[in-house]
DNA sequence: ATTGAAATTTAGACAAATCTAAATATTTGT
DNA sequence: ACAAATATTTAGATTTGTCTAAATTTCAAT
């Protein structure tokens, strides 16, 4: 298995939502920054191997090996996330680009050496969830407001600290169970965040974002 | 760069003796376990890049900038074993494969921080020097344990050998780096010893104090 | 100094992964 | 339903890294 067919298992995983969903050649030319044509010679190899199913110009889906391979991936590509913010003082925006390259050493002994090293984490640095050796992840009910990764969208469900002042900052702001909010933007020297909430935009502190409770999308 | 490329610049540095002599076409290709055709192929392509002198039929050695990238790379690939001996508990004969994968991630900030991590080490785990950013290294007064003398006593530092099965031979045996070794006897018609490593007695064959560095006279 | 052996290079082929340009299939708007 | 727009695939080329088989160069021995 090359570093290339195991870049496009997971981006066909990421468009697919988890891995069901079939997806389109443009869509994964786009999300692969590649061209359509290299693409379709891709999923063909892919479906020679049985880790895709391809049927022309109808689009792409994982098979189950397929999946439990790009799981592998994620799961190498998160923990990996982990090691470089908890030990090597990464900040969460820098972790991306070197995780990319870690995720395809190929050594089951130094990914679960690794996983123990870092206790068993269950999410990434950016609130993602991370799978098992067999692919499969926690899903977490609800999280912090400063928990969740750019872009990331959830429904308001509660907020930790309940003192009155903090809840009229909330209704000031419109800010009330049931609504919808996604992260438009993380502030990395004061962890404030730039919010859109009832169509407009909000600036939230850290001490904010840690008290609300959010249930993310589900959404991988 | 790609990793094909660093691995020829590492194995001509290797046989090389240091990036010093030059190195045949043959030799290489053993090193690199492929056919002499290849070699030629891609020395061609390393002489294009002005990392190696390479004169038809007369064998090819590292240029300067040659020379820093493959110590670079050695240098990355001996921090890794470090930590994965250090902070994952590889022992000895684990490494090498899985170094061989890491040595090849692009990330300055990464390896800067690994070194950070580990206490900026001077050897590997198999008493080697690491270079530092410049391609310099410490080098260690070292010894082979057969010429040694009768009654000198010293730390393992090293091994010349770093075949898996003789380290496994040593983890058998209880030698390991940073261990006290005295030599009791030496006999005469096989070169064979009798030595004295943590408290106990140890016969050991030529060959195998043949493959052992040792710093003589040190205290632990 | 010449010849046979060994080492090395060249020529031509292949697989992986990509591209451009052209051909074909599907979808959409009227 | 049909033409135009869009999406997708095919055909042919390119780069990297490898191979085999054949040709060439160097070395070593008489």
């Amino acid at each position: 298995m090359t570093q290339s067919e195991e870049n496009y298992l997971k981006g066909i995983f990421h468009l697919s939502k988890g891995g069901t969903e079939a997806v389109t050649t443009n869509a994964l030319a786009t999300q692969m920054e590649t061209k359509p044509s290299s693409v379709t010679d891709m999923v063909k190899r892919l479906a020679d191997k049985g880790l895709v199913h391809y049927v022309k110009y109808q689009g792409v889906s994982l098979t189950g090996p397929g999946k439990l391979r790009a799981l592998q991936v994620v799961r190498k590509h998160r923990l990996w996330e982990v090691f470089l913010v908890e030990k090597l003082d990464f900040s969460w925006d820098e972790v991306h680009e070197v995780a990319e390259q870690l995720e395809h050493i190929e050594s089951d002994q130094l990914i679960n050496r690794l996983d123990a090293l870092l206790d068993y984490p269950d999410f990434d640095p950016h609130g993602d969830p991370i799978p098992d050796k067999d692919g499969v992840f926690k899903t977490r009910e609800k999280q912090l407001l400063s928990a969740l990764p750019v872009k990331a969208s959830g429904v308001c469900v509660g907020v930790k600290d309940s003192t009155s002042t903090f809840l009229k900052f909330l209704d000031r702001h419109q800010i009330a169970l049931g609504r919808r909010i996604t992260v438009l933007e993380k502030e990395e020297f004061d962890h404030s965040m730039l919010i859109e909430i009832e169509g407009k935009q909000l600036r939230v502190s850290q001490q904010i974002a840690a008290n609300l409770y959010i249930k993310p999308n589900t959404e991988v």
